[in-house]
DNA sequence: TCCTCATTTCAATGATTATTGAATTGTAGG
DNA sequence: CCTACAATTCAATAATCATTGAAATGAGGA
């Protein structure tokens, strides 16, 4: 990912609209949802969330499908992916030790990792 | 870290700048950089950086110090740590799998993690 | 104290971005 | 073909953000 990529996808999650979308899909999964449904769940004007639908979209953090009459817009997770290694590739060059702590945050870790003891 | 703060951190992100700023610092590690200094680096107007910095202040993600006449500022890399971990817990709630790859393109793995054969 | 240097603050301007409602496109069924 | 429905596009307005240069603050050294 080059930045001016990560600058569009970092501009395109610090809005609250679009923020809450990308939430709800990501917790939709690989089915997503359908443009009307995103819009009554962040309570927002179909053509407001029409405009961040976009906007995301161009960001490379959603993708859309039509369905019939709707149109299915779901979580690009390639396109996350890319932009959590872009911030660590940033945060962590020269620094490894630094963000370790994120990943330990984050229930994230590969299956090789370690188990590690938890209540 | 909340919405509201990784919000802050996103938009602070998404400009051109500011990015530059950011990865300038972290590159310069704890030591960090007179804000004299990081204006010639980003090729920028004194005034204009002042007001970037200020606002990546705000966003957590650089904190100053002053050092005789300069004022010299450095990356919170806690902050960054926390803005990975906030994307990480979006991106792999429910999908550990899918962030992984982040993992692996990042050199970003915790010591403990298994050495893997690399060329 | 006075002068200088580093940085910030301020006010004004220009540039992006978000929101709204009306009009449009495109899909399906009768 | 006509109607209904889902979603987008468009134009206009409001709001936020970035940039600039001039003025102010604050720390040291003579």
């Amino acid at each position: 990912m080059d930045e001016r990529q990560a600058r569009t996808a970092f501009a395109a999650l610090s809005q609250e609209t679009r923020l809450r979308i990308v939430r709800l899909l990501v917790q939709a999964g690989p089915d997503g949802m359908a443009a009307g449904a995103i819009a009554e769940a962040v309570a927002a004007s179909p053509s407001n969330v029409s405009f961040h639908l976009k906007d995301l979209e161009h960001a490379g953090l959603i993708a859309p499908r039509r369905e019939a009459r709707s149109i299915i817009y779901s979580a690009d997770f390639t396109g996350l992916s890319d932009l959590i290694a872009f911030l660590m590739k940033d945060c962590c060059a020269g620094h490894p030790e630094i963000c370790v702590p994120a990943l330990a945050d984050a229930q994230c870790r590969p299956s090789t990792a370690k188990k590690k003891a938890r209540a």
